[in-house]
DNA sequence: CTTTAGGCCTGACGGC
DNA sequence: TGCCGTCAGGCCTAAA
């Protein structure tokens, strides 16, 4: 799934790739996304010279002489980078065709995505208004969130989960990073202490920067630009292993449904 | 204000 | 073999 590693594996993938490129035209196969690709989007990027690829939380901000675009990859997508010669998926929506020949294909089965114009007064996105602090920045810390979490009485996994709070954790690094800080998921973000606060906002930028050095996690969908997977499946220590045995004390993991999502823990490490 | 549930969408998987 | 229900989940929206 498409987190805040994947989505800067992408961008760290693609980028060389892409600054200074002109885009020849956008093909849109299918423009039905998680909002419709605008009609009016193709033209407007005709020609247009390729400044920047950056990332703001889970969205990826394309920007050119012509305009931005922001893109999100929903929880199944992805970007590759390929030729006229590769062969296209199905699932391939969106086809940029650079000058220089080679295309960048934007995969999503589950078209959760999107693809959208940034507005041209140069004003942040809507979407991106309300989003809270980048993990990886200086103004992410134990005591941000114990500030944050004070009188709030849902699970911790949805607090840190929420991007309003922090931006790129879902479930699978909120999951890791709570294991990491010895947290249970389903404890009351309110009655976590400060103490544990330091802790976890302390694992959730070590297993982030972890996951980005392996190239993000690849469970089904998710793929590099250069179609290679990324290799951090392998690091994972709860996510995904509930009934295996803990890799700490050998008890087996349970399972639990928070905020309608599957939620690993280790009943023992984990307070 | 916070919290919860529903919806979007396809593919994988288990049960019959 | 095929059909069907369930799950996966980012994140918006509406409602409690």
């Amino acid at each position: 799934m498409p987190e805040l590693p994947e989505v800067e594996t992408t961008r760290r993938g693609l980028s060389p790739l892409l600054e200074g490129q002109t885009i020849e035209r956008l093909e849109v196969r299918d423009g039905r996304l998680r909002w419709p690709v605008p009609e009016a989007l193709p033209e407007r990027l005709v020609g247009a010279r390729i400044a920047t690829l950056e990332r703001r939380a889970k969205y990826l901000l394309l920007t050119t002489d012509r305009g931005g675009v922001l893109l999100h990859l929903g929880m199944s997508g992805s970007l590759r980078h390929c030729t006229a010669t590769t062969p296209l998926r199905t699932h391939d929506h969106l086809i940029l065709h650079l000058t220089n020949g080679s295309q960048v294909r934007f995969h999503d089965p589950r078209r959760f995505g999107c693809c959208l114009p940034l507005p041209e007064t140069g004003a942040p996105h809507p979407l991106l208004a309300a989003l809270g602090p980048e993990p990886l920045d200086t103004a992410f810390d134990g005591d941000y969130l114990f500030q944050r979490s004070r009188r709030r009485r849902g699970p911790v996994k949805t607090f840190i989960m929420d991007q309003d709070i922090v931006v790129g954790v879902g479930n699978i690094y909120a999951t890791e990073a709570l294991f990491l800080a010895g947290i249970r998921p389903g404890r009351a973000a309110g009655r976590v202490t400060r103490a544990e606060y330091e802790r976890l906002a302390e694992c959730v930028r070590t297993v982030l920067g972890a996951a980005i050095e392996q190239g993000g996690t690849t469970l089904r969908d998710f793929l590099r630009e250069d179609g290679t997977h990324g290799y951090f499946r392998q690091s994972l220590r709860v996510y995904g292993r509930a009934g295996e045995p803990c890799l700490q004390c050998a008890t087996p993991l349970r399972n639990r449904r928070i905020g309608q999502r599957a939620s690993a823990y280790c009943p023992t490490c984990q307070r």
